[in-house]
DNA sequence: TTCATTGCAAAGCGTTTGCACGTTC
DNA sequence: GAACGTGCAAACGCTTTGCAATGAA
């Protein structure tokens, strides 16, 4: 059986209070109220979005805060960032089993998510072979589409 | 017997002569002159350094310049562009016998580049299978040395 | 001659910072 | 109560843009 969001939500929720407990960091409303409304994103946000749906929500969550969440939640894993060429930088969730690569469409920017098991294991052999810890990693191809139909 | 970086700045002058010819853009002195310093360059390196380099030389070349000709050294595939979470893009050469990806050392945000022939495969692989003309991709790890030594 | 390209400076825009106030511990 | 976190607005820094002058075709 799938987990709901709400399970997921608080998963979550666990290790990002765990991880302000172990950086001594304080556990403040804002910073679960961002992480909540992240879970709650299916898609690729940048920090304007994120803004303005909290904002929408009456929230009352400054953009320095948000930018502030999102060191941390980087810093702990829960979130990834993303640079598709464009401007603003691009977030994602990251707990959970959807783990993903993308193909942007350079005539559309649309973005496509995919998953191959391959690459998993030419990141752990790359880590080992260098000694690293490998934390993360961002695999994106560019390209158009052999589809025209658009 | 390797080429030359003479031989390859002539490789590379003929591809944007004819890419700039095909698309009717103009070949002007200054695009020559940032192709051939660029092509100098065995690093990354950022619009300002690249700039400097320039001014230090005596080119007398400006910024928006120096961004155009990038702008046309990427569409035609001369340069790439990499974004490794600094603020700033980095740029690399792109033409030759050094296809590459990255590790980045969180730590000391040293850049390590690696060569590994399954990547291509997969590449190739994913393009057919999502019906993409893949023109380019970005693979880039992120972690830990376990080498504390530094 | 025509019009793309250039240099310069200003504008744009995502992100960071300084500071006074509010909250967590 | 002390120190950290927050909102706000200003500052920052990379990139883009507007415009008059230049130079390629």
């Amino acid at each position: 059986m799938k987990k709901s969001k709400k399970d997921i939500y608080e998963e979550v929720r666990e290790i990002f209070t765990d991880y302000l407990k172990v950086q001594n960091y304080r556990k403040t409303q804002g910073r679960y109220d961002i992480l909540f409304e992240i879970y709650s994103i299916d898609e690729h946000f940048e920090v304007e979005t994120l803004y303005l749906i909290l904002k929408n929500k009456n929230y009352h969550i400054s953009r320095a805060t948000i930018y502030n969440t999102i060191d941390l939640l980087l810093e702990c894993g829960l979130i990834v960032k993303h640079s598709f060429g464009n401007k603003a930088g691009s977030y994602e969730k990251a707990y959970g089993a959807n783990q993903h690569d993308h193909i942007i469409n350079l005539d559309t920017q649309e973005v496509i998510e995919f998953q191959d098991e391959r690459i998993h294991d030419i990141v752990s052999s790359l880590g080992e072979q260098y000694g690293f810890n490998i934390t993360h990693y961002s695999f994106t191809l560019y390209g158009k589409s052999q589809n025209k139909s658009n």
